[in-house]
DNA sequence: CATATTAATCGTAATATTGCAATATAACAA
DNA sequence: TTGTTATATTGCAATATTACGATTAATATG
């Protein structure tokens, strides 16, 4: 079908999954990599940077502002992205929780 | 197109990509938790505990043994399942590194 | 004003994912 | 052997994702 069952699931669950489905993609991780290693925000250069069209880009970049984790402002003809740190920090935590889940290690198999 | 060029990405951008991929789905999240949760592994009661078709939940588990989350052993007729900790806890530096590298906060926007 | 620049959006094609019914496979039980 | 149970695989339909060219909208600049 193609379609997620999201009603089966906890809300927790379905929030997580979206935000490790923004992760799920190369160009995303490259983009918050680069976002990161600058040490200002990047305005328009993100197309020669990382090498795809500048329609597919702004799509990334569109997912990756609907969870949250950069922002855009804009100046001029151009938008100027960079990390929101806030939400970067909560969203830190939430992976954290879910990583370090393993207090009872139960490798039997 | 629905194919991502990986080939303009770094192998590790990549690999993490598909290891985020597979936490992108609620019924995995649901799947290890319950892995988790249970001090045993589980063997079978998957359907029943998840709520999605047999079919369904057994191409969600090859999914998570393909990135080697998860490992089984044939007990019987059935299967038991349970998490790769070794793997789990590699996985965990992966995706942390990842998630720390905000050494230089740029929340300029 | 006209034109250039930048980024978002639209439309579309190719491929991937999700989900399930049906079937296959494998191990056990009688 | 036959039947039962548990899981994997196959085939398919519906939807999602990725990517890009073309267009649009907004702001600069001449």
């Amino acid at each position: 079908m193609g379609i997620t069952k999201s009603e089966i699931f906890t809300t927790e669950q379905n929030q997580l999954a979206a935000l490790a489905k923004t992760f799920g993609h190369p160009a995303r991780l490259a983009i918050l990599q680069h976002l990161f290693s600058i040490k200002d925000c990047v305005c328009g250069d993100l197309v020669e940077e990382i090498g795809l069209a500048q329609a597919t880009i702004s799509q990334h970049l569109t997912a990756l502002k609907n969870v949250g984790l950069i922002k855009g402002s804009v100046a001029g003809t151009r938008v100027c992205y960079c990390i929101d740190t806030e939400k970067w920090t909560e969203m830190k935590h939430t992976m954290s929780a879910f990583l370090n889940q393993d207090v009872n290690s139960n490798d039997c198999c």
